[in-house]
DNA sequence: GTATTTATGTAATGAACGATACAAAAAAAG
DNA sequence: CTTTTTTTGTATCGTTCATTACATAAATAC
């Protein structure tokens, strides 16, 4: 019956809740990037010792994993609901710079895209792990441009995630989300007119 | 007479031309950024051992500094030569972009700007040495648009650094100088839209 | 020559890192 | 109860990091 509140597992039960420690190392990354925090840093602001850490995730990386899947699900930009078929392919762009604005200066703790910022992190695994999340929106971008305008889906693609990349850039340089907005805005103008019909 | 060719210091005289070791050390920074560049690293590339590394250049903040003066004096954009009182300022500032385009996809084993992203390493003292080189740049910007646009020198200036950050990034994505300044032209329309007259 | 000064090479320092060995503890299964 | 399974805490591992003692080497000054 009510097999999702009792634990029927064997041994010793867990102290901490997984997805909580997942949500707390997330706000640990995107603070203060990969190479920044340390499995330390982790483990006192989850409130377990190093074991328990390395029975539930493995290492650091295997944690990042679930970070990167958790912000994929929660925190990162809704590319589905911004790319639509019924609306005009800059219309639908330069809401997607506008919302990465807002959500870039959202929270000055976090500020930002962490993927993109995870991007250039020093482990090679996790800088891994960080590009393919980032090519796979990438990719989403560039086949809805090119559905409609195919001669300018890799122009006009580049342009997009290279301002993306200076909005959440900026963010951490300290613009707030009214001022990225703005620079998101003036970035689609130029989609605009690139974009005719 | 001849004071430049002979060394009339005292005691034993140095192996290695410092200033030579500076340009190692810039190759160095600027391929892999100021965290990934170990103590260790720099003394094999240069070819000398930790005291003769210490001696000479304090530390390795002490070296860094070296790098972004160097890199000021030799690799960065010339602000001077582009931000003329005799063109128009949306010209200057897309040729800076250009500028910037083609700079930071110039050298493939260096790509980006040194100084945007040293901005953002882990180090206090290492990003505090390049957020100053990197306000500098941002301050003469504002006040080169604030001479004739002074109402919208501030959104103008958010919108080109954040475009640079955004060319730096890329470049370091792996996009050569081609669509780099494709990405640049782009944003400089918007910039002669914005800033009539 | 001797004294002084500076640079060099060997070797080591303490600190921080990611990751583990090990035994005790806490649960279910028999 | 005993056995089995999993988690926990303590304590530590080996590696890498930036930095430095220390003695030696190579130059000038006297």
């Amino acid at each position: 019956m009510n097999d999702t509140k009792k634990d029927q597992t064997r041994g010793r039960p867990r102290r901490f809740n997984p997805d909580k420690a997942v949500a707390t190392a997330q706000n640990l990354f995107h603070a203060r990037g990969y190479d920044a925090v340390s499995v330390a840093d982790l483990t006192r602001a989850i409130g377990i010792k190093p074991p328990s850490f390395y029975a539930a995730f493995g290492n650091k990386i295997g944690l990042y994993a679930r970070v990167l899947d958790r912000y994929a699900e929660n925190g990162a930009i809704a590319l589905t609901d911004l790319l639509r078929d019924d609306r005009r392919v800059a219309d639908c762009l330069t809401d997607l710079l506008e919302e990465a604005a807002h959500q870039y200066g959202a929270n000055p703790d976090a500020p930002g895209c962490l993927v993109l910022e995870g991007r250039r992190c020093d482990d090679a695994e996790a800088r891994a792990a960080a590009c393919a999340f980032y090519h796979g929106a990438e990719d989403r971008i560039r086949a809805f441009v090119a559905r409609r305008h195919p001669q300018a889906a890799d122009r006009v693609t580049d342009f997009v995630v290279t301002v993306m990349a200076g909005l959440s850039s900026s963010a951490r340089e300290g613009h707030d989300a009214e001022r990225l907005r703005t620079t998101a805005r003036m970035a689609g103008k130029v989609l605009s007119e690139d974009l005719v019909s």
